[in-house]
DNA sequence: AATAAAATTTAGACAAAACTAAAAATATTT
DNA sequence: AAATATTTTTAGTTTTGTCTAAATTTTATT
């Protein structure tokens, strides 16, 4: 029987940057890109990651880094879980656009009732991904992996479907819905210029011209 | 042009208390009465009562008890509609019974997006009572008011509608569902015992007996 | 009106979570 | 391997919201 501690909304999120950057780098999370992402001082960040080793959801040795236990994995998982439930409970149910709903679903990720949550997957019928394209944990913490690769490593005259972005910043995500790219649309790269690294699709029966910078945020299979 | 502050969630605790507390006493709300609603001790109340007047949602004056400014009005009944709208949610939606709704209310009052609020409002189709038959405050501010008396003042042989519960605990709420009381159960008094104070009740073409305490707080129409 | 009781406020302390500035450890260059 | 740069930690403050205990004001009682 494992102790679970109540964590506060700041714990939480503390929890989440480093599950998040734990699957960037498994070997241990820098003090330093924990700070960056919590918009927050190394100092605060060491702080906060002993009272997390404390409540024994981080390993933590001084200067090596941090990571999550298994505790600490489950803790987060429901946080990712509860964040992307209602991001997909704001579009498909009160019709907000994938751009705005980041910020809301920051907070509603705090609120902790399982039952509430619980309740909150059956309304939407047990969705597998998120408005992203990003994978919500089930209530055992499992997620569909899709094997997804960027727009970018996609071989010329080769079609594929968007299931995902890399960067969900609400600016890329308005930029995608002025060029009419959605989850679903499908894309096929017709011409890649190796100078100026733009490529040439057709997306939904329109040909046109993307950036670099979208190749590599854009998620397809 | 009113200066609106950002709230804290422990701010925003205090108001919506002062609201509730001003309904019943509207010539000022004691530092003991916050305190006990709040669960605190009444020197915190004092402390926060001088920073919510800083901010002009209070008029407080030393030692005269504290009443809401306008500002203050129109931010407690944000908060009220927040939980209220909630509450309508995770029943009407999500299948909570109305005896588990109100803890989890508490947390989500405190999400502030106006465009969440309303869209959800909107989604609910705009209720004007929540499942307890409290009145919603609408986006502008306004509530519908019943003119509703309790059970206990309604003459014999009268009949009328059960429309809302002034204790609104779990334990009242799951007394009545036991009873196979809801709102909307239409309710006849045939005798009542001076004595003990008992009432001899039809409801909804079933008579039983139901006690003083049940009949002070049940409201009917 | 004086005294007792109750309510309220002040003063000082604490914990959480952040900060700054300085020190220490690690990593990178030369 | 020494010197330098970077990263991380420590030490000491600050702010928010709470607390206890003492002091003060108001209310109630004799």
């Amino acid at each position: 029987m494992k102790f679970i501690f109540k964590m506060t909304i700041s714990e939480e999120n503390y929890l989440k940057v480093i599950y998040h950057l734990s699957l960037v780098s498994p070997k241990g999370v820098n003090t330093n890109a924990i700070a960056g992402m919590l918009e927050t001082k190394a100092s605060s960040v060491t702080d906060m990651l002993k009272k997390l080793a404390e409540k024994d959801v981080v390993m933590y040795k001084k200067y090596q880094g941090v990571s999550l236990t298994n505790n600490g994995l489950i803790q987060a998982k429901k946080i990712v879980r509860r964040h992307r439930l209602w991001e997909v409970f704001l579009v498909e149910k009160l019709q907000f656009s994938w751009d705005e709903v980041h910020e809301i679903a920051e907070e509603l990720e705090h609120i902790k009732s399982e039952k509430l949550i619980n309740s909150l997957d059956a309304f939407l019928d047990f969705p597998a991904f998120d408005p992203h394209g990003d994978p919500i944990p089930n209530e055992k913490g499992e997620m569909k992996k899709l094997d997804k690769q960027l727009l970018s490593e996609i071989p010329i005259n080769t079609s594929c479907k968007c299931v995902g972005v890399k960067d969900s910043s609400a600016e890329f995500l308005q930029y995608l819905d002025k060029q009419k790219i959605t989850l679903g649309s499908e894309i096929k790269i017709l011409e890649r210029e190796s100078f100026d690294e733009l490529i040439r699709v057709e997306i939904d029966n329109k040909t046109m011209v993307l950036s670099n910078k979208i190749a590599t945020n854009l998620y397809v299979q």
